[in-house]
Formats: structure tokens, sequence, C-alpha cells
DNA sequence: ACAGATGATAGGCATCTGCTTACGATCGGC
DNA sequence: GCCGATCGTAAGCAGATGCCTATCATCTGT
């Protein structure tokens, strides 16, 4: 009854992201990162220098409590620094370390490559479309997708 | 460095999946159904009017052991029904029952709604090609994916 | 100065998920 | 007719996740 075929969009999204998610975990596990430390590093390096602990887990989709211990972890491998800020003593300032901005390239760039390699499958023509609504969908507020 | 900013395909697919799901919660609520359940439904509406319940988990990404209550549930709202086969007595032929055929396209509906008025805010000129590929790539083979 | 809000942290809880084992019934190849 | 493989089912385990509470230090508005 259906005038178009395709399936639900989660119903392909939710298992592509799931195999993604599987193929990245060798570039992680040989820096020795959890997707969540990959995802900090990831949420510390945009444009402003630092963050407080609670904007950054909202940011990245994780819950204030638990991004502790994977802060406390980077911490440890002086990949993230945690600098108590003059202006507000009740929050810690994160940055990246230099190790963790070279890390945090490394895995970029060996799942960038990966990911290039899947998408050299797609006709040249839909792949800057895709990316192009892939990327504005990702960016949209969730209100707006929950409708 | 990199020649182009965007993130990576799991940080963008992921979440957008998730808020996909969220999205359809609503409307699986509105019947009675649960993520699985819906997905068993959907797997079950395929060409083939019978699968085996292996087949079935395999086909939809889900444990074999832990898609036995979620068939159950459906088999006692009358959704599914589940013959013995008479070529082997091992096996249940599952097939969607009338009344699955109507829930599943009711929340389909549903669900197909939602999107499209998501999809809406995508230039059109983008919408079939971000479509197509996002077609394609789902249905790779995993190990393809994993490289 | 005081009350209420916010930040970081610890701890726990209920749920879901993938995985594994075990078991009985049955099929298929030899 | 026997042995190994497959199917459905039950049960359990380890890990991850979201959520909630409490505590202490500190900030902010009044």
């Amino acid at each position: 009854m259906s005038t178009d075929g395709r399936p639900d969009l989660a119903a392909m999204m939710v298992p592509l992201g799931r195999a993604l998610m599987a193929a990245e975990r060798p570039a992680l596990d040989a820096h020795g990162l959890t997707m969540w430390g990959y995802s900090v590093l990831l949420g510390l390096g945009g444009g402003e220098p630092v963050r407080t602990q609670s904007a950054l887990a909202r940011d990245i989709g994780a819950d204030k409590t638990r991004i502790i211990g994977v802060l406390d972890g980077l911490q440890e491998r002086g990949l993230i620094e945690r600098a108590p800020d003059p202006a507000d003593r009740r929050v810690h300032l994160l940055s990246l370390t230099a190790e963790g901005r070279r890390v945090r390239e490394a895995v970029r760039a060996a799942i960038r490559e990966r990911e290039e390699r899947l998408l050299a499958r797609v006709p040249a023509a839909d792949r800057a479309a895709f990316l192009r609504t892939l990327q504005a969908l990702a960016s949209l507020p969730r209100e707006e997708i929950a409708g």
C-alpha cells in the first residue's frame, strides 16, 4: 500500500550506526580509548579551549555523573587536564594536552580513512548530498526530531 | 589539518538514530509495542509468509534466545502465529495474523508520517540521494563495513 | 548574611544487551 | 541405527546505561 518501499529511517540508521561503531573499535583499542573517551577528546577538541564537566557531558550526550571516571582515566594518561577556574572555584576547566591532541588526531585519521573507503562505494554524485543531509539532520536539536 | 571538517560518520549516525528511536516511541506505545516487537512485525512482513525463529532473529539483529519472550507476547496478543512445520517438527513457522498486519501498518504509517515531516526540512534535491545512499549503506553486509 | 542554585563527586538501582550454557526434541548424513 | 548438528526454550552472567540521591564546596541574587 505504501507508495515507497524504503525501510524506516531508524531501522536503517541504528544498525548502521552500530556497525560503524564496531568498525571503529580497533582504532580506539589501538590507542587504549573507549568510545566515551574518544567522545570526550572530540568534545574538547572544538573551538573553545576549556569547558566545564557538566557542559561537556551535555554536549556529548553523556550522563554528568558517569563521565567522571572517563575523565579520571584520560587525566591519568595525560590526555586531558583539569585546571581550577580562578573565577569559579567549583568548576574544573577541561582542556586537551598536546598528547591528547596527538592521540585524538591519530584516532580521528584512522577512523576517517576507514570511512572514506566505505564512502568510496557510494556514487560520487550522491556522496556530497548524503553527507550534507546527514550533517544537517544530526545537528538538529532533538526537539525538532521528536516533532 | 583535516581537509574536511565533518564529524565522524558514527558520531552523527548513532545519536541521530537514538533520537529517531525516541521519536518513534509514542507511536509504538500507542499500540503497546516495544522496539523489538515492532522489529519482529517488520521482519515478518516481508515477502516470504513464514520464517523460523532463528532466521528471524538473525535478520533483525536480535539474539536468538532473547526474542522468545517478545514472540510470546506478540502471539498472546494475536499479532503473530506460531505454526508447527509438518516438514520439520523442530521449527515453528512464524507468520503475521491479519491483526498483526493491521497493527504493523498503523505503526508504520505513523512513523513514516513523522519521518516525512522531518525529511521535509531537507532540500528536495538532496533527499533522494540521501535516502538512496542510506539504504545502500544499511544493506551492506557488516563485513564490508568493518573492512 | 542567607537561601537557593550549581558544580564535582560517590554510590546505588533497575534495565537492557550480548553472550554462554544446558536441555530435550528432532533432523540428516553415513 | 547412530552421531553430530539444528531448533526452540530456560536460565544466568557481566557489562553498559540512564536515572536518582546525597554530600560538600562554592557562587549568585536579594
